[in-house]
DNA sequence: TATCGTAGTGTTTTT
DNA sequence: CACTACGATA
């Protein structure tokens, strides 16, 4: 064999392996083809990172370190050569041999452990991984830091004197446990609330720090209470075999710390990390990567500290800026260019952010083309945003748009009622992420802590729950004698139930108690025989609580509903899961699910969420609404400049998330919690710059905008309505209210008018109901099928 | 022990 | 505004 033949081959084969890659720009291939050693990829929003940790993953799968090596494995022959070439210009598919010579110390999928931030980040990456890898995709670890936490726990927990089947509280249960633990130590909640307690305890374990180090630090006397208070919290979970979700990352790492044998098990396994999201890392997730690392050092991380928005949950952004120091000879490599929005929108973001001191310093460019300038809207109040915003969904869909191309994102939750109700009436299809959560659901919370307590029957906190739900005569005083009981012989709370009849103390209660304790068996009994669709159900008929919920009338009816939903979720995840489906395995995926992962983007409606749960997603069209001091930017954040920066930040995002065009709106006037406010305009307003906004204000200010579908008024350009709003404060006061009264006659609809709806086109009106001032107007659209919809809210014209 | 009513309170963002 | 916690009563 010829040097001649051997350099041909080697240009080839990495022609070859760059092609079966598609379209990359040089930064990225640089990123996909760093196989080896710590590498930092700074990625901007849009910057296609994705498509780099996909594609990354896939080459050291597929051809390892081949892109850059001279190592050739067998022989090389002029059929190989001709072979290649053929393939490079007509394409078509690989021969195992040549797939021989195309690969140099190639990695094995289950090597690889991929962390994202979200368990639907960790879908769709497995989910593009198959569709390049096939099979083998299955192999490869993707999942969130607190789903891979318990896989490992749930093996390893014994060592730490966990049951393996430990119990993973949520925030609420993590709240009750440290409530009972203030009632029990008699602990003042107005000095240390519980919550600021838990947050702070939270925060220490996202330090690594050990109640012991923490009593040890304590500075003052709020510290040293946290100290105590973390101590006792943290004993009483033990306790209950249960963990929080800091807890998950907390316990894993000390493991690794205290069992080198068992981390070097995991090191063995996993010889290749990639983290994303990298900026919103804790110390203690660090430590855990790091420890997972450390040997071979390889480990990709991918971040952007401009995008840092989980400060507040303990992230620190050093973990980024100093990558290089904690990993020598660390590769830095920087994706500027965005694919996703317009110039006009990455100026606007870009103008934001650059006001921030202490980052890395970036600034994303595209070649998308300039696209129309930023929108900003200046309404009365929430109900006009909330019109203004139906309309131009509307003016949108009529151009060609479709619902599910169109967010609104909001600092708060609570900001989402004002739009959601007026889309309701209007009958624009919406669907909101987030707020509470359907597993929240003090229903389906109940039967979930009756299963919690089967699997793990060490769990007071969640016994106690339901120990009385449906009432069955056990109060509060029959469970503390019991509790005292529990803790002087040292076991749990529900084997002394078991066996009440030998303590006296119990003996009022005794027949209540023995009967709970028969149901329990009879469900730990169920437990064994049925899927566990089945055993849902039978738990909620055993407990009584269907017939608790049957007696209730319409209330009890829609938390039946509910029930059944449950059951029904459960069919699904025993179905998917098949032979892998346990009892924990189920509550575990219900523990660790979190808002976003259930969002679905092929749904065609329009969706609204916070600005948080919007980091990693897309859309054409993006509405930021509440741009007011003390809304956005926070009032929490006013005097605190790293709360700032962090607002600054969730600013960034939220512009990003924007691909054709971005609408900004603030209000005059807004309710937040039962009290109207006038807040001042948003300093990211002025940071943006009047240069890059179009503006247009609310017309007049006090008639039934609702309905007129045209902005009649309406000023357009630059920014000259401030002195406008300024003037017009007087006459805007009242606050407006569509209603019939004000609107006039002239809009009334009657069966068989021809009317026109922005949203759903054109059809005839089937039946007006009056109902309190309003109609509910039933149409048959031509296209959109039968809607019913609110007459003073509908964008809805009649046609002549 | 259960249930009803009232007073008080606290409100960001989330795995 | 919405929720919780607590107290009075059946």
């Amino acid at each position: 064999m010829s040097d001649k033949l051997e350099r041909e081959f080697l240009t080839l084969r990495r022609q070859v392996i760059e092609a079966s890659f598609g379209r990359l720009n040089p930064v990225q291939r640089d990123a996909v083809f760093t196989v080896n050693g710590p590498l930092l990829i700074l990625a901007g929003a849009g910057s296609g990172k994705t498509t780099v940790l996909v594609n990354r993953i896939a080459n050291l799968v597929r051809y390892g370190t081949a892109h850059d090596s001279d190592k050739i494995f067998g022989t090389v022959t002029q059929e190989d050569v001709d072979a290649l070439h053929a393939l490079l210009e007509q394409g078509g598919k690989l021969t195992a041999r040549l797939a021989g010579l195309l690969a140099v110390d190639t990695v094995r999928p289950w090597q690889i452990l991929a962390i994202t931030f979200t368990n639907k980040a960790a879908g769709e990456l497995k989910n593009r991984l198959g569709d390049m890898l096939g099979a083998d995709a299955q192999e490869i670890v993707a999942s969130t830091f607190h789903s891979a936490c318990v896989r490992i726990l749930r093996r390893e927990a014994e060592q730490l004197g966990y049951p393996s089947a430990f119990t993973i509280y949520d925030s609420d249960d993590s709240q009750r446990a440290m409530k009972e633990l203030y009632k029990q130590q008699n602990i003042d909640d107005k000095f240390l609330p519980p919550r600021s307690a838990l947050s702070a305890i939270g925060r220490l374990k996202d330090r690594m720090i050990s109640p012991q180090q923490a009593e040890k630090e304590a500075s003052d006397i709020r510290a040293k209470l946290v100290a105590q208070v973390y101590a006792g919290y943290a004993k009483r979970l033990r306790g209950a075999g249960a963990m929080d979700f800091d807890d998950l990352i907390y316990q894993t790492v000390r493991l690794f710390q205290e069992h080198p044998d068992v981390l070097e098990r995991y090191r063995n396994r996993w010889r290749y990390i990639l983290v994303d999201e990298y900026q919103d890392t804790s110390v203690a997730q660090f430590l855990l990567v790091s420890l997972l690392a450390g040997g071979n050092n390889n480990i990709c991380v991918v971040g952007d500290d401009d995008q840092s928005i989980y400060r507040f949950r303990g992230a620190t952004i050093e973990n980024i800026l100093s990558f290089e120091q904690h990993f020598p000879g660390a590769k830095v490599i920087r994706l500027e260019q965005n694919y996703r929005s317009t110039t006009s929108i990455l100026d606007a973001a870009n103008r934001v952010i650059q006001n921030n001191v202490g980052r890395k310093g970036k600034t994303l460019w595209t070649d998308n083309g300039q696209g129309e300038k930023v929108q900003y809207y200046l309404a009365d109040n929430e109900q006009d945003e909330a019109a203004h915003i139906a309309s131009i969904v509307g003016k949108n869909l009529k151009k060609g748009a479709r619902l599910r191309d169109h967010a609104i994102l909001y600092r708060m939750n609570a900001q989402s009622g004002p739009i959601e109700t007026y889309f309701a009436r209007a009958g624009i299809p919406y669907k909101i992420v987030g707020g509470h959560r359907f597993f929240d659901r003090k229903e389906v919370k109940d039967i979930l802590s009756y299963l919690s307590v089967i699997a793990n029957p060490q769990d007071d906190l969640r016994l106690r729950r339901i120990i009385n739900e449906p009432a069955r005569k056990i109060g509060a005083a029959t469970l503390d004698t019991a509790a005292n009981i529990a803790a002087g012989l040292g076991c749990s709370l529900l084997e002394v139930i078991g066996e009440a009849e030998n303590y006296p103390a119990l003996s009022r209660s005794l027949t209540p108690l023995k009967n709970f304790y028969e149901i329990y068996q009879e469900l730990c009994a169920a437990a064994e025989e049925q899927t566990l669709d089945e055993l849902v159900a039978t738990v909620i008929d055993c407990s009584g609580y269907r017939r608790m919920l049957e007696a209730q009338g319409e209330e009890g009816q829609t938390r039946l509903e509910n029930l059944g939903e449950l059951v029904s979720a459960v069919k699904t995840y025993v179905e998917e899961a098949g032979e892998e489906a346990t009892l924990e395995g189920y509550l575990e995926q219900v523990a660790l699910i979190s808002d976003i992962d259930g969002y679905d983007e092929e749904a065609d409606t329009v969706v609204m969420m916070t600005m948080h749960a919007a980091k990693g997603l897309e859309f054409d069209y993006v509405f930021l609404i509440g741009m007011e001091e003390g809304v956005f930017p926070g009032q929490m954040s006013q005097y605190s400049p790293d709360d700032l920066e962090e607002e600054r930040r969730l600013c960034y995002v939220g512009i990003t998330r924007a691909k054709k065009e971005l609408y900004l709106s603030r209000a005059r006037s807004r309710m937040i919690f039962g009290k109207t406010n006038r807040y001042p305009e948003s300093r990211f307003i002025a940071e943006i710059g009047s240069d890059l906004l179009e503006g247009e204000e609310s017309a007049m200010p006090s008639f039934g905008r609702a309905a007129s579908p045209a902005h009649g008024g309406a000023r357009q350009g630059g920014m000259s309505f401030k002195s406008f709003a300024a003037g017009s404060t007087l006459a805007s006061a009242p606050a407006p209210r569509p209603t019939a009264a004000r609107r006039g006659a002239g809009v009334k609809f009657a069966p068989g008018d021809r009317v026109e709806h922005k949203v759903f086109g054109k059809g005839v009106v089937l039946k007006v109901t009056p109902i309190a001032g309003d109609s509910i107007v039933e149409i048959r659209f031509d296209t959109a099928g039968v809607k019913k919809t609110m007459a003073n809210y509908a964008p809805l014209t009649r046609l002549e």
